[in-house]
DNA sequence: TTGAAAGCGCTACCAT
DNA sequence: ATGGTAGCGCTTTCAA
């Protein structure tokens, strides 16, 4: 059933049914009474595509992430979906799965699809890309990548200021051997957050070593060989922080099988507060980034684009916050001696 | 840029361009070069919705799940997506959050995209919903739901045998005290397992007391209270089933924080094999559900179902297996005494 | 307030 | 092998 099979059956025109669909201008109370039955009578459904093709715009933003398997994308996906609905949006996931080759497939997609706009949530993308889309007016917004300007937001998130905390909390309780593991470096997201802590911990005139700093791969296996090595080191760390949750939890685990007590041996702090964190035994004390802002923001920032709030993009900040837990603790008196 | 462009730039008909993209007819050679340089010179792409439109099948399957967040799917979308790409498809994903109100708005959204065929992988499933899609003729897989029919084809998983392999695994260690963590009573596919697991038992010649069977929450904590209570019980179980992996982590911290070893004072077995059980410690013996499997037969289902390979559905059954690893073992030997 | 009709960009059929 | 063109189902002027 289509639309002049309603129109016929109501004795009205396409065009009428039409603007009752869309309320796009007012109708007759009684015509859009017999409209509204003739819809209800025949199981009437609009074609999403013909109305796409038909109103130039095309009410969907497509969301580009790099693994829906990680678990930091599922309640960003989540969160902005239930914007997009709310807002008669529809979303268009684009995973890349970390490749260059994927990303561009994506891109290309949301091209055909005609996006009225793309949330690209990866830390990685290629210029030419980002080209591609601008040329076309497409509204963009980014996590962490690039800067703002004409039709294009930016969405950076305050890693310093949590670090910053997370070291806070951590000297509070006498630490002052604190180690980080960091996630791939060719993550950018992963080096700045490495280099936050860097200057977090030169700020509080504390000496880090490169001894101090192992790779992870933002996974538990990861966290867990990482913790490993520091662990066999002559001068063991009082503390150890994560370049994401993952990472902080294999961290857990190996403290745990070395028979290392957290946080009275050893304190393990995380990074993005994903659901595991507080779950995990011991909880993990965390620095939280809110996936439901980054969403919102997000969201807002692409819908404002669309509807000329501003043809110029907006560099937005998501803060962070430390939620302690009960990964982390005083020093172990022994290691105060040894100092 | 459009088809109309292309085809001018290149000197020949919209329907040579389209030719030339779909394959869908031999053109000359040399054409074909032309209108390649013409669109790779205006950058030109096909409109998804115009395409959508003009042929009548779209090239689109719907995919209902009920919890992006939940680890269980993801690695399903992923998959699904990957065959569909493969086969020129799109994949529209909707996500019910296990509201049925939410289900009637992806089915809806699902018609109005005018999909090829819809994976409904929840497990619950209003037949009034089902009926608006068959009354389409439009192809649907269930997954441990209904029966396969005209154009409707079902996956069945085979927990029994799973189970039963469980439960063997558990008995060759002596356990005979053998409790169960079940998922939520409203889920369909978690009281399939608690009585599959029963049924196992009484295989076996093993009683089955109420007290031993506890109820969950498919998620970390609920595994955590209920093994809570288990351990509490005057004659405490020596192995413990789960109806999930995350159920089952839960209970490993509920036993570590009671002081227990797993395996040494208490088996845990998980059900489904997400990534994170080979990542907890102890790794996890669980039973595992291959969700490539699954979402490959889903795919076929609807994939065959469209391509006439047989207008009649079929019943698949995905097999399970056991994965031993480190949270199994035999029963403690005071508790073989205390028998 | 309503209707008629011109597209939207593409596919597919009929000619040539 | 190629071109012409009638739809696909809807939105959106322009008139009435």
């Amino acid at each position: 059933m289509n639309i002049k099979g309603v129109a016929k059956l109501a004795g009205v025109s396409t065009a009428t049914v039409s603007r009752v669909l869309n309320k796009t201008a007012p109708v007759d109370a009684r015509t859009e009474r017999r409209v509204r039955k003739a819809i209800e009578r025949t199981g009437y459904y609009p074609n999403t595509h013909a109305r796409m093709l038909g109103s130039a715009k095309s009410q969907t933003y497509g969301l580009i992430i790099s693994d829906i398997a990680n678990p930091f994308f599922p309640e960003l996906v989540k969160s902005f979906e239930h914007l997009a609905v709310d807002h008669n949006h529809e979303v268009l996931i684009g995973n890349t799965d970390y490749h260059p080759e994927r990303m561009e497939q994506c891109v290309r997609r949301m091209l055909e699809h005609n996006v009225a706009g793309v949330a690209i949530m990866t830390s990685e993308m290629d210029p030419e890309l980002v080209r591609m889309l601008s040329k076309r007016k497409i509204p963009i917004v980014f996590l962490d990548t690039g800067k703002a300007g004409p039709l294009t937001s930016n969405i950076s998130i305050d890693y310093q200021h949590g670090i910053d905390l997370a070291i806070d909390h951590l000297t509070a309780f006498k630490h002052r051997r604190i180690a980080f593991i960091q996630g791939p470096v060719k993550f950018k997201s992963a080096v700045i957050r490495r280099d936050a802590f860097i200057s977090s911990l030169k700020r509080d005139g504390i000496e880090t070593g490169e001894d101090l700093i192992k790779t992870g791969n933002h996974s538990i296996d990861g966290g867990r060989h990482a913790m490993d090595e520091l662990l066999t080191l002559e001068s063991r760390p009082t503390a150890v922080m994560c370049s994401n949750d993952l990472t902080a939890i294999g961290a857990l685990m190996a403290a745990h099988i070395a028979g290392l007590r957290v946080p009275e041996d050893i304190s393990v702090v995380g990074f993005d507060d994903i659901e595991l964190s507080s779950l995990v035994h011991p909880s993990l004390t965390t620095i939280r980034v809110s996936r439901s802002e980054i969403a919102t923001r997000a969201f807002t920032a692409l819908y404002g684009a669309t509807n000329k709030t501003g043809p110029h993009g907006i560099n937005y900040t998501i803060p962070t916050e430390l939620i302690v837990r009960q990964s982390t603790g005083p020093v172990p008196t022994n290691a105060l001696l040894a100092t």
